[in-house]
DNA sequence: CGTTTGATTGACACGAGTCAACACCAGTGG
DNA sequence: CCACTGGTGTTGACTCGTGTCAATCAAACG
């Protein structure tokens, strides 16, 4: 979907506000109807929901560019919550001038459209991931769909990737534990196929790496593009 | 949404066709680019995706009135397959021709965006289900959601229904073996929450196990009625 | 009837969760 | 400047859930 420049300059005009979230923090509550439709500008937050005994399901990573409750246009309640895992920038505008945007630009309802149609496949994804691919090859799939993502945004270095968040959100976006996921990543390690320096990620060979996760981009579809 | 008159009767012109197709038929590749949208008027069919160590994820069930390929407005190429579980009736209609409506009637467009996104919401509890849920809470939160899904559209008896798909189908959609979804299914059956009578299911108390699953309908959003 | 598909059962091995202890580091405050 | 703290990563021991393989049973079907 193309916006046209009208489409572009309606859509940056909506920005009331950029805030500073905290890391762990919560930006949108499961079963909320929230005002205003948020933007990550920078930091890692992510998807998730919390079982009733407790257990956190990570749904989703959210990164530079993404927007966190484009739903809301249309659905009526939050089905899942959306909190920080670092500390992160934060877009505010307001859920009824969006919507109005909708209207009066079709191309932006579009592109909106879009967006959901892409993290359906990207959720998808995960669940192919984590329902049938062996604890390793979920952990190197989401590590390349990460780098893609990331490479969108130009977030990536040479070979890799600055990636600051802990080894248990890794195991609670691959439904494994965080002790089991720290074995794996070992695992990973020892096979030569990435490093870790601190909080950035060095994916070796990223070919090896895809051809071991069993890595397609397709589901990422065409693929965004930086702003 | 609500559609007005003219947006439904624009939207029941579209079908060219319905045919009959046969069980574990496919009716779209993952990859392909359709030339017609697909609706199941009848039968069960699914979404899924096959690893290339032969192992297959379901993604979601399509029971009748379910369209399966909306996505196809906007994107290029199906990201997952569907095929059917059982004999069913497809209805065809040509995408350029639902495209066209979509732009001609706004709200079609709408309902169509509403569809996705109550998909996304289904694909991820599915996430939450499989990454973080006991093998026996999955495939009795499976049950209740094809049991809500299922009366929505007028498909289910006094207590339970019509469910003619195998236990490997099960085994696939909540992410286990299908000996294990055997066991499983006996457990449900001993602890008296399920029974089954040939193909049809008898949900013994649907509050007991929707308590047992921890089943919360929000995510199926509002509810679709019949059409 | 034979044949096929799906459900069921048992045996077995190993993957993966849990619990608990420890190492390491950065941040904090005295 | 150092002790203390909490969060994160790492390790080992132990158990049990689950997958795999293979045989058997049951029902449907041509």
């Amino acid at each position: 979907v193309e916006l046209s420049k009208t489409d572009k300059r309606a859509l940056e005009n909506l920005t009331t506000d950029v805030r500073i979230v905290e890391a762990h923090r919560n930006i949108l509550d499961e079963g909320e109807r929230p005002k205003n439709a948020h933007a990550i500008m920078d930091g890692f937050s992510c998807r998730y929901k919390l079982l009733p005994d407790g257990k956190r399901q990570i749904l989703d990573f959210i990164i530079s560019g993404d927007i966190c409750d484009g739903h809301m246009i249309i659905l009526a309640k939050m089905d899942h919550s959306v909190g920080t895992l670092t500390r992160c920038n934060v877009a505010y505008m307001p859920h009824k001038a969006l919507f109005d945007v909708t209207e009066k630009h079709p191309k932006v309802a579009q592109a909106l459209w879009w967006i959901a149609l892409v993290q359906e496949s990207i959720a998808r994804e995960w669940l192919a991931n984590i329902g049938r691919r062996p604890h390793a090859k979920r952990l190197a799939h989401l590590l390349c769909e990460l780098s893609l993502r990331l490479e969108a945004v130009g977030l990536t270095e040479d070979h890799g990737y600055a990636l600051p968040i802990t080894q248990a959100d890794l195991a609670d976006a691959t439904g494994m534990s965080a002790v089991h996921a720290n074995r794996i990543l070992q695992r990973l390690r020892r096979d030569d196929l990435i490093a870790f320096h601190g909080n950035s990620l060095e994916i070796k060979n990223i070919e090896r790496l895809k051809d071991f996760a069993q890595f397609n981009s397709t589901y990422l579809h065409p693929m965004r593009r930086s702003p």
